[in-house]
DNA sequence: AGCAGGTTTAGCG
DNA sequence: CGCTAAACCTGCT
């Protein structure tokens, strides 16, 4: 099977996405890049992450492939993913959902988030502070405020 | 075994 | 407040 690979450029986030489905979604990483890419959408996932940098407020539907991941791995994504749209998690309180009675293993499987933004790890956050991001913290910290402001201009 | 994490909390200045 | 130290549990070598 042919792996394939899907671009978009993520304007609030001011770099790219890179998508890959092996054939299924299989991982998202994101790219910074000075000159233009060329974009690329073949896959659902890829019109829905658009329409999510687009400050559209949706949650994903379709499934994710997590087995290459331990089972403990697997726990901390899927109560992850169960995190609306622009709510917080600290992860403690998620460590406590999953039955852990430790925080620091909660971070260490958010790391290892082969999607980011399809599984929110972003909005897994420190008790007191923002907390760490795989990708930069630079970026959870964009993708909570597309997320906040968009909450809010859909509130009023 | 040993070590390093996207943490947390308490203890001290 | 800010800083450090140590306990916390899992995954990788």
């Amino acid at each position: 099977m042919k792996e394939l690979i899907d671009l978009i450029f993520a304007k609030p986030l001011d770099c790219y996405l890179e998508i890959r489905y092996n054939p299924g979604l299989s991982s998202i990483r994101f790219i910074q890049c000075k000159e233009e890419l060329r974009e690329r959408k073949t896959k659902k996932p890829s019109f829905e992450l658009e329409q999510y940098l687009n400050g559209e407020i949706i949650d994903f539907s379709f499934e994710i492939d997590l087995s290459g991941l331990s089972a403990f791995s697997r726990r901390v994504l899927d109560e992850t993913r169960k995190i609306k749209y622009g709510k917080k998690v600290t992860y403690s309180e998620l460590a406590k959902n999953i039955g852990c009675s430790s925080a620091r293993p909660v971070g260490g499987a958010l790391g290892n988030n082969p999607v980011p933004i399809v599984i929110p790890c972003h909005r897994v956050v420190a008790r007191n502070g923002i907390g760490g991001y795989s990708a930069g913290v630079e970026i959870k910290t964009k993708l909570l405020a597309l997320e906040e402001k968009n909450l809010r201009s859909n509130n009023l």
